[in-house]
DNA sequence: GCGGAATATCTAGACATGTAGATAGGTTGA
DNA sequence: TCAACCTATCTACATGTCTAGATATTCCGC
């Protein structure tokens, strides 16, 4: 019988920082899965760092103002972006500037694979 | 009737950098989605910058075999992990140092979310 | 208050994804 | 070749998610 490899897990070494633990794990894979899907993100493509009403994404997108309501509140929910009312209009912003980053280091992780 | 305000999107001052191609978004949105699952983190903490066989992850996981292959599988489709035979084992490997930037870059806006 | 505009919610339907169990394929050592 | 072990695939089922359309709600100006 093969001996079977005992790896040493030191929860310290992993390419996560440190080890997950089930609960982060969860909720960094709710946050993550908002983040996963094309339509949400070309809506925070066009959110960048300004806060815009909903108009002008469904109008910068051509998507449908229900389809654009129904994103927002899946980022919202997940505290991704955040909606602030003025006047007639509901004005949406990135909730936290490490969005960009997180987004940033996402991109990277695509360029690199695609070059190898 | 209210004037609509007219968002004045420059492309190269949003959240992502630059703004997002449509093709670009749905190959960010694969990666993401794939990194999207807690039991896939959780495969991946236990990856860590290490190559581990299979059978190390499931004793480590509790997870069924055929479940961790499932979502080995699911990683290695999109290119975050990569797959090396070594006589009767198969190693997992991350399949790129720039994994580890993302996944702390998506904790830290997880963080950064808590506290607000 | 009324009309019109901006946004949100609700419903239904199609589709993808996750889980579990059974089983097949591949490799090593005898 | 045989037996034992490691890994992958397949099937069935449950669950969740995206889309689209119709409709409700909220706000402003008159």
């Amino acid at each position: 019988m093969a001996t079977a490899p005992i790896g040493t897990l030191d929860p310290d070494a992993t390419a996560l920082g440190s080890a997950l633990e089930q609960d982060e794990a969860r909720a960094l894979a709710e946050l993550l899965q908002a983040l996963g899907d094309p339509t949400r993100l070309r809506i925070l493509s066009v959110l960048g760092m300004a806060c815009v009403p909903v108009g002008t994404i469904v109008a910068a997108t051509g998507l449908r103002q229900p389809s654009v309501s129904h994103h927002l509140r899946v980022l919202r929910d997940r505290g991704v972006v955040r909606a602030e009312r003025r006047g007639a209009y509901v004005y949406y912003c990135a909730a936290s500037d490490a969005l960009g980053s997180a987004v940033a280091a996402a991109r990277a992780l695509l360029e690199d694979q695609r070059h190898r």
